[in-house]
DNA sequence: ACCGGGATGTTCT
DNA sequence: GAACATCCCGGTG
């Protein structure tokens, strides 16, 4: 009994998307993780946003509709996942950041061998790709409509009332920002977000 | 537990 | 040529 998010769930600024994230449910065909770490990205009015500067080959999907996957790869081995925020036109993204394994945890822990426990497997916006596959091919997905078996859904899961909130990780500008928010009390994060 | 450094290649200046 | 929305390992305390 869960439902996949539409288009309109998506069409709001970064900011607000962000936070209502926690406790939906990523799933691709490998797998599936609860959502426990976010960040928002604001397009041409955030200094650390891969679109400060306008639209490249690279980012133009964030430019684009929102509820679609932008994927970046990032320190010559890792991919990252974003979901595309926003109306067109406007650039923001919300960066996946960590996640809860909830199904296909076997196949996460083949992909995933450096991880020696189950709270390692999705700790890590990296991390998270690598478990459940997702790679450059997915970059431009439509969540909406489950394209290449990628969505994410709503399982009756609230998000947390009073989300754990803290600055964004692994910035050299704008890392200043608390755009960063975590379900309090869980282990699976990439780092804790001190204070909220 | 905490910290420092290396891996590795795409993207944009 | 520099920067990079990271991860892992090996050192030390």
């Amino acid at each position: 009994m869960s439902k996949r998010l539409g288009r309109r769930f998506f069409a709001r600024p970064a900011l607000e998307l962000a936070p209502e994230l926690l406790n939906k449910v990523l799933v691709t065909p490998i797998g599936s993780a609860r959502i426990v770490e976010v960040e928002a990205y604001c397009g041409s009015e955030d200094p650390g946003s891969h679109a400060y500067r306008g639209p490249t080959p690279r980012t133009e999907v964030m430019f684009g509709r929102p509820g679609h996957l932008y994927v970046y790869f990032t320190y010559g081995m890792h991919w990252c996942a974003n979901v595309v925020a926003e109306r067109s036109g406007t650039a923001g993204a919300v960066l996946l950041r960590a996640g809860t394994p909830l199904t296909g945890v076997d196949e996460m822990t083949e992909r995933r061998t450096r991880a020696r426990r189950p709270r390692d497997l999705c700790s890590g916006p990296a991390k998270l790709c690598q478990a459940l596959g997702i790679e450059g091919d997915h970059g431009g997905l439509d969540l909406t409509t489950a394209e290449m078996g990628v969505s994410i859904r709503d399982d009756g899961t609230p998000p947390p009332a009073r989300p754990a909130q803290g600055v964004r990780v692994g910035l050299s500008k704008g890392g200043d920002l608390r755009w960063r928010w975590a379900v309090p009390g869980i282990p699976d994060v990439s780092r804790p977000p001190v204070g909220n």
